[in-house]
DNA sequence: CCAGTTAAACAACACTGTTTCCTAAGTGCA
DNA sequence: TGCACTTAGGAAACAGTGTTGTTTAACTGG
């Protein structure tokens, strides 16, 4: 046992106590509940915790004394004395999502029950430096705290923006090639620290765009999701991949590199260095206009996907699929036919992003909200 | 609230009580220990896992008790008294790894240091029974559990063997093609609860042979293991995803199906009913006797998949592969090298499976100690 | 030899879920 | 209406976790 192994910083302790035994335990119940916003009863509860209705009582009457569930009524009785229902309080907490785009900035705040009580998206210049961008989220994040319901807590801001980055120390890291220069700084820049700095301390989570538009299709999903995977088709062509109810992102929080798999060997070169990359060919059909054959290519790298990594369901997201939802939904879905007619494969449902092109914020919200709720980050 | 979601025992209760609490806790000091061969101290299990010392002497008391680790000397003094090393008792446990092939069996047995205390290898009729294998595998397992140690407990048997098949119910999906038979009756067949059931209840677990061939590589990586790629090639092309310390399976158990990534649309067709299929350019390529354009190809897709899930290390193995490992290593390299020229991806380390033929059946056995040691299944 | 330092155990404690028992509030039938 | 039955949920005592505060053990260095 010499010093600990790999990068820096990445093997955070994992014991648990009480504290966290506790912790646990109600966010299995938050989580539960959350996913019944019908409301859910003390002995359901038990039984899909595996937990004894006592504990569940005591886990549910700590909850109702924050404040963060409350009594819903009763459900029918089944022949005794009638469960009585519990809700998440929407209103209790909330968090903010950020959009940062190259040339928009869109903030809002969701509660509990993925509801928004304040949607704000404006124009940004693109050659914005990376402490004005800070000062313009930290007061448009002022602005949006303004619209907190009475006696909500506020728990974070989450924060989406194009990679590549490092999520796990809030850096981005974005390159400038060889030869030009990044007048703006925004290489290496801390975006994390900075803006948790600015906004006391409040606590901040950065993850590339494509893995928070994932994570916004999540709450609706019933756990354990076994592999969901979000494709994003605009100026670029990425992914986030929800496997196993969290988002895999890899060490280096590149995981996602959807666009740049080989799909044509000796095919086209692509900017990247390599040759026939899938984002090559697709954005060749997107300028053309041709949004038919771009969704053909699309659900060739999605039938690949899927196959990989056994995928329950892809949802598509991004400003082209969005200009043309049905296009995309029936090229993407035709190719997953095509090339996987295995009869053990389910039909994999191919769905357009709920959330539109409000997806990445409302999955960046979500990187705060899902810990209280038990998603492993 | 209503019913379970998904398929059915697919949600199984994630409540935790105060022992899984201690469970969890000792699972994660044993995983310490096991990756510190030479033993570790009180003091650095403390810092490590983030407990207090006075816990530590708690959770090491009740396992030196239980003789799942002994004290092993003593380390330098760093000015004070000099700290006691723990280190794991190999012989306190051992699981039994079965690879079950179309033509071979291997039963191996697996004390808690990966030390092999007992491996057999034997020719299989391809027309066996599902019955006789059971049978087969039963008897050989019995002389296996003879060579156990004085006082090791068998703590279970892994079986790894191809796929398609079902993890979570221990069931095999061997498909035939419409039209012809299954004589021997393997589709559906149940080989976890039939082998169980003649094991006396041992506890069983089934998994394909690229699972449990990744598995293999594990003990040796500090966690947490961001992401490692086993990529088989054999009579067929298939992975294994050891993806944020556990593997990643799928829903279906499906997740692996490397060799049918499409990479030359419209490429020629493949038995799997797509086209451009990477197994299909990589098998004739073998049949040709072309190690190096096979390799060449494999490089393809395995860096596909080291963009798509930001993959750190890559193991490959399988009978083609250790026919010419040279070839396949520097062939594989010199693609992830070419298609992958971003600085920002450090050297993807390409090695080949240390466990060579016995790979799948190391892993299966590593199956069944990986609970153990605080991996999730 | 002794002060200083570090490791590890002892004892009392806080707090978790569990067990056991009891009360509340319905249904259904006589 | 009365009463047995069923089901939900709380009260109290309990077992066992890691934590806190204190003490003892063992080695270094002047």
């Amino acid at each position: 046992m010499t010093t600990p192994p790999g990068p820096a910083g990445h093997s955070r302790p994992a014991g648990t106590n009480l504290a966290g035994l506790r912790d646990h335990n109600a966010a299995l119940v938050l989580g539960l509940l959350r996913a019944a916003p019908q409301g859910g009863s003390r002995v359901e509860l038990a039984t899909r915790t595996g937990l004894t209705p006592q504990a569940i009582g005591k886990i549910t009457a700590r909850l109702l004394a924050e404040g963060m569930i409350v009594e819903a009524g009763q459900a029918a009785s089944t022949g005794g004395k009638p469960r009585t229902l519990l809700r998440l309080r929407a209103e209790a907490a909330c968090a903010v999502g950020v959009h940062l785009e190259r040339d928009e900035l869109t903030v809002l705040l969701v509660d509990l029950a993925g509801r928004h009580h304040h949607v704000h998206t404006e124009p940004v210049d693109r050659a914005v430096t990376p402490a004005e961008a800070v000062r313009l989220i930290t007061a448009r994040i002022g602005r949006a705290a303004a619209d907190l319901p009475a006696g909500a807590r506020l728990l974070g801001a989450g924060v989406g923006c194009r990679g590549p980055l490092d999520h796990a120390a809030g850096v981005l890291h974005w390159f400038t090639p060889p030869g030009t220069r990044d007048p703006a700084g925004w290489d290496r820049y801390p975006l994390r620290d900075e803006l948790a700095a600015r906004l006391d301390g409040l606590p901040v989570v950065v993850d590339k765009d494509t893995n928070t538009a994932a994570l916004a299709e999540a709450p609706a999903i019933p756990r354990p999701v076994g592999g969901l995977a979000y494709v994003h088709l605009a100026a670029g062509l990425g992914a986030g991949l929800l496997l196993d109810g969290a988002l895999h992102r890899g060490t280096r929080t590149n995981a996602g590199e959807f666009g740049h798999q080989t799909v044509q060997i000796d095919g086209p070169p692509c900017d990247c260095g390599n040759q026939g990359c899938l984002e090559v060919l697709c954005l060749a059909e997107l300028r053309r206009g041709d949004h038919a054959a771009a969704a053909r290519l699309l659900g060739v790298g999605v039938a690949n996907l899927v196959r990989l990594l056994d995928i329950d369901r892809v949802v598509l997201g991004g400003r082209a699929v969005l200009s043309a939802p049905q296009v995309y939904l029936a090229g993407v879905t035709a190719q997953i036919e095509a090339r996987i007619p295995d009869p053990d494969w389910q039909p994999v449902p191919v769905s357009v992003s709920t959330a539109g092109r409000l997806a990445v914020a409302v999955g960046a919200a979500e990187l705060v909200l899902g810990p209280l709720f038990g998603r492993r980050t």
